[in-house]
RNA sequence: GCCCUUGUAGCUCAAUCGGAUAGAGCAACUGCCUUCUAAGCAGUAGGUUACAGGUUCGAUUCCUGUCGGGGGCGCCA
């Protein structure tokens, strides 16, 4: 790969019509080396046929020239051939210089997927950012899966990444989630009838069994249960909004958020996804901070007032019309809050480069008033970056249901608790963000048997259980008699740090040349998938598609599994079967390393 | 009505942001356990990339139009 980058003043040959200054802008501009999708043409790719308008040749002619060119400069461990019809060059490395670039993982220098050039990024990634009313759903999950995942991989690309959670906590939902919890609890104290939506219009109620539970939950504490019931003589069996600036409903409001925020928190944990920040919008109105933002869009001339209302003139900055911040009531609109909330994150003393989100698609028209509102602000609107992904959609017995807030509502928990957290995790990030997501239960669950995350894992454990196999005892399944181990660990670590580049060319592809074609092709993909992994995580982490990992690591555990049936490690040949089992050393680093990347375990056994 | 997004194998999805013969996994079919885990391997079959134009050396990808799916257009949060 390198390699043909350097290669580029050569290619002038290639190129001698045109003046030497425009190709070399052109190359800087327009060659991208590639990994041909078909092996036979190669290991890496440079696609020339761009050059025919300019050198007035066909595009064959300009790849045989560059790759003759190539071929005669013996500095690139590789040849190069072309394609007669399409204009590539095509470039297969030697096996001695593939096995060259895994030594440091082998080593214990670099960690599987690192690269040599880091970003030094500061990220601030907010997802999930649920509301504190409900227990999560299958499209939090999504979210969550995607975030962390996506931490996980800016983090080993150099990035510092902090995840981020807001918590809504200031509207109207949780006034609705305290008048919820308030019936509930007089329902089960016998004092009053939960609503109806029939007889209570509007209804401002959270109908889930969830709030029953918590309502079970509250009265448990004998002196919560006590102070209820005295709030119930004072008030009646009224809406707990008649009382919203007192202590009953306050309490109220605080316990339930609380109470819904552990239980999401709860559930991320036992996700394996992490946050480093958690905002309240609670303390964004108590620190003052949306005064502040409000004055700072006052100030710089970003507002005016009409009709009693104080308004955003975003349309001057991108958006389709002005926004309200302030209402004509005086209250704040959500966006004002959201204002603030943005202000904050971008004077963190972290000095973000990158303000980051995931929202679910049916947010796509809030970006623009949002950057708009960045921008007048005086921060630079450039650094706020959206992921938009579309949502899932849950098949129940063969139809499609709507994701929403019905009283009987697939959760997040209910999946996992169905297919596990590792397929959950994998399933949920195996598709590219844009794609809607059609989650069938049935084949979920089903699929839990045939789900290709235990493929993956599988291709895992077998390594672990062949590395165990060398150098543990074990047990004969015929004869039940203890099988002592072929190598000690020290063995093998002492190998392992002593192999060069040469030392495994010979014992890991010469022998394969002449006794098994099949086998010489299959450890020669597993060497250069594994050479190729820090690029895909990089390509990955570029994309902002963790989906690009699952396929990879799918791949890596294929190839691992044809190479096991194909030929075996643990051979007669002793340091053949030394070199065969450093190879499957870094199969299993890199293995888990993906795996770990997607938030997903790597098994020793299975 | 306007805006965003999407349409690829029977199903769920890829295709390295314009490149080579469009690829995987399920499901289907045929073989393979006396050997490091058969949660595996080897193979077969499955396509007019919704449709019609256009742009160029080259289109699943970009542009226009038509048809279908999803979403968004509050002084809600």
């Amino acid at each position: 790969m390198e390699s043909l980058k350097q290669a580029k003043p050569l290619l002038g040959d290639a190129v001698a019509p045109l003046p030497e200054a425009d190709w070399i802008a052109l190359f800087d501009k327009q060659i991208k080396v590639e990994v041909p999708k078909n092996l036979e043409h190669g290991d890496y790719a440079v696609n020339v046929s761009f050059l025919a308008r300019y050198t007035k040749l066909a595009p064959p002619v300009i790849a045989q020239t560059v790759a003759q060119v190539l071929n005669q400069h013996s500095a690139y461990n590789a040849t190069f051939t072309w394609h007669p019809i399409a204009g590539f060059v095509n470039a297969k490395v030697t096996e001695k210089a593939l096995l060259e670039a895994l030594n440091p993982l082998l080593l214990g220098k670099s960690k599987a997927g690192e690269n040599t050039s880091k970003t030094t990024e500061r990220i601030l990634l907010e997802f999930v950012s649920a509301n504190p009313t409900g227990p999560l759903h299958l499209g939090h999950g999504r979210w969550a899966a995607l975030g962390d995942s996506l931490r996980r991989i800016l983090e080993h690309c150099g990035a510092s990444v902090c995840a981020e959670f807001y918590i809504n906590d200031h509207g109207q939902q949780m006034s609705n989630m305290a008048n919820s919890l308030w019936f509930r609890c007089l329902e089960q104290l016998g004092l009053a009838q939960f609503p109806t939506p029939e007889a209570d219009v509007p209804f401002p109620y959270y109908p889930g069994d969830y709030v029953k539970t918590l309502a079970e939950q509250y009265l448990s504490a004998p002196q919560q249960k006590a102070e209820l019931e005295g709030w119930f003589q004072q008030y009646g069996a009224v809406r707990a909004e008649t009382f919203e600036t007192q202590t009953p409903f306050l309490t109220l409001r605080t316990y339930s958020r609380d109470a819904m925020l552990a239980l999401q928190r709860g559930l991320l944990d036992a996700l394996h996804v992490r946050f480093d920040s958690w905002q309240f919008e609670t303390d964004l109105h108590a620190e003052g901070k949306v005064e502040e933002a409000l004055a700072s869009l006052k100030a710089s001339g970003h507002t005016y007032e009409q009709e009693g209302a104080l308004w955003l003139k975003s349309s001057e900055l991108g958006d389709e019309k002005d926004r309200v911040l302030v209402k004509s009531s005086g209250a704040y609109t959500y966006l004002a809050a959201d204002v603030a909330n943005h202000d904050k994150k971008f004077k963190r003393v972290e000095n973000f480069n990158r303000v980051m989100h995931i929202w679910g698609a049916d947010h796509h028209g809030y970006i623009p008033r949002m950057k708009a509102a960045i921008a007048a602000l005086g921060h630079n609107a450039d650094n706020f970056q959206v992921i938009l992904g579309q949502l899932v959609n849950l098949v129940v017995n063969g139809e499609k249901t709507r994701m929403g807030k019905r009283k009987t509502m697939l959760t997040l928990h209910d999946v996992v608790e169905e297919v596990g957290v590792d397929a959950t995790r994998f399933w949920l990030v195996a598709r590219s963000a844009d794609s809607t997501i059609e989650f069938d239960l049935d084949l979920a669950a089903s699929a839990s048997e045939e789900n290709p995350v235990f493929y993956t894992q599988y291709a895992h454990a077998r390594c672990s259980g062949i590395l165990r196999q060398a150098t543990e005892p074990s047990i004969n399944r015929e004869s039940g008699e203890t099988v002592q181990p072929r190598f000690s660990k020290q063995q093998l670590d002492d190998v392992f740090q002593t192999y060069t580049a040469e030392g495994w060319n010979s014992l890991l592809f010469d022998p394969l040349v002449s006794a098994d074609n099949k086998a010489f092709i299959a450890v020669r993909e597993i060497v250069l998938a594994l050479v190729q992994f820090p690029e895909k995580v990089a390509d990955a982490g570029r994309v902002l598609s963790p989906h690009l990992i699952v396929r990879y690591a799918m791949d890596l555990a294929s190839q691992f599994h044809s190479f096991y049936n194909a030929c075996r490690v643990l051979c007669e040949d002793e340091q053949q079967a030394l070199a065969r089992l450093a190879l499957v050393r870094c199969i299993q680093l890199t293995l888990a390393q993906s795996l770990n990347l997607l938030g997903v375990s790597a098994p020793e056994k299975m």
